[in-house]
RNA sequence: CCUGAGAUGGCAGAGCGGCUCAUGCAACGGUCUGUAAAACCGUAUAAGGUAGGUUCAACUCCUACUCUCAGGA
């Protein structure tokens, strides 16, 4: 096959984990990967180079963003969205499907002064969106978001989808699924060459639903897939991995990779990763960094291996953010300089932050895909959750 | 030395002759999972420079003193 787009090199033996390479136009992703979320065509606060430092190879840009700021325009100009960024490695897209939750009446904002209902309507056909920065209406139905996607260039792209939110019932669940399914089939119409379209499984916590999604995605000419609705933060942990124990089944029997949409905490890495997903994507280590929390093993499972650097047991402190870490801010600066930083929310403190913890992550990485190559997978594992 | 302004919680800083006295920062706790997040939410503590006076009642009005700041000699 001259066309291969994904080789799985070793596979776990006590596990569903897998070792890969997903082949783009833009050079190799190593799998098991974790995407770092570049929303507006940034990883905030970081340079092209300071990400592949981080040991990153792909991260994630939002279609929706896109369309509004700049807008496609300006992106034509610079004839893709690498050279827009100057990032010279494989990017995914996301759709614009996600903001119909995210902006939409039960998008996860409980804030009272950021009510966003208003912005997003979805019907059958896709979502009408109201822009908040100059009122600017548009449609973003799947023939839209694929030829968004097509200028933007990424070189995943991700199918229009229904988010849904939770709790749910399991009438509307149907109904967003059937949307998602329509909007598969006129997505994978459009023609494209040098970019993998992601199929997207939903279902939200219903056994039927996302059994029935996950035939229909895996059957269809995807180049791989992706599980979504699961990062609500609202549903219960264990319904967010039954529905990998469902789906997963079906889709890993057709050597594609698999995306689990918004997942990212370390021990959801762990666990999602056991189970064969090849990639996630996730705002965890970048929000979270300029939210004051640092990563570190040593904070441990109860503490979601991460502290606030903001507090003041931390003034004054010389250590580095993580023993043994051996990234720029590590090798260069202390705990008490960056809380001083944070505390003044000077600008140096959300990059040197970011820096640490896309580190963390990327290494993590780094450290799962080796330990699947050298079989010591569950060793890795359990020495991190619970050693 | 003169003139003027001022003195409020750990800090900064409003208002008010009378309810458990604004707000911000700091403290403490919480939220965040395909990013309108450099965000948001909650809790507790805590004051009236000193000495008098007026008043039913003073942090608020008056007097003196102390101190601070600005300008002047």
């Amino acid at each position: 096959m001259s066309n291969q787009i994904f080789k799985v090199t070793s596979y776990d033996k006590k596990t569903n984990a897998r070792r890969g390479i997903i082949f783009t136009n833009h050079g190799l992703i190593q799998t098991p990967a974790f995407v770092p979320v570049g929303t507006a065509a940034t990883v905030k606060s970081l340079t092209p180079s300071e990400i592949k430092d981080c040991n990153i190879d792909v991260f994630f840009v939002n279609t929706y963003h896109m369309l509004f700021r700049p807008g496609l325009e300006v992106i034509k100009k610079y004839k893709n969205l690498h050279e827009f960024m100057n990032w010279k490695g494989p990017l995914m897209t996301d759709s614009g499907g996600f903001q119909a939750f995210s902006l939409g009446e039960h998008g996860p904002r409980n804030n009272p002064i950021s009510q966003t209902d208003h912005l997003i309507q979805i019907n059958d056909e896709g979502i009408n969106c109201k822009s908040a920065w100059d009122g600017k209406n548009l449609f973003i139905g799947p023939q839209e978001s694929i030829k968004a996607q097509k200028i933007l260039g990424a070189d995943i792209l991700m199918s229009f989808d229904e988010c849904t939110f939770y709790p749910i019932t399991k009438k509307r669940a149907l109904k967003a699924l059937e949307r998602t399914h329509k909007w598969a089939r006129i997505c994978l119409k459009q023609r494209l060459i040098n970019q993998l379209l992601y199929g997207i499984v939903q279902g939200s916590v219903f056994h039927d639903l996302r059994m029935q999604s996950a035939k229909f995605i895996s059957e269809l000419p995807f180049a791989g897939f992706a599980i979504g609705s699961v990062a609500n933060s609202k549903e219960p942990r264990e319904k967010v991995f039954q529905v990998l124990d469902w789906t997963l089944p079906i889709l890993l029997s057709y050597l594609k990779p698999i995306h689990f949409l918004g997942i990212g905490e370390i021990e959801d890495i762990f666990i999602s990763v056991s189970k064969g997903i090849d990639s996630l994507d996730c705002v965890t280590p970048t929000r979270l960094a300029r939210m004051g929390w640092i990563f570190n093993k040593e904070a441990g499972l109860k503490n979601k291996f991460r502290y606030d650097i903001g507090r003041s047991e931390y003034i004054g402190n010389k250590t580095s953010l993580e023993k043994g870490c051996k990234c720029f801010t590590c090798n260069n600066f202390t705990k008490g300089y960056l809380n001083h930083l944070f505390r003044c929310r000077e600008l140096l403190y959300y990059r040197l932050a970011t820096i640490h913890n896309l580190n963390f992550f990327g290494n993590l990485m780094k450290k799962i895909r080796q330990s699947i190559s050298e079989g010591i997978f569950t060793d890795l594992k359990d020495n991190w959750l619970y050693g």
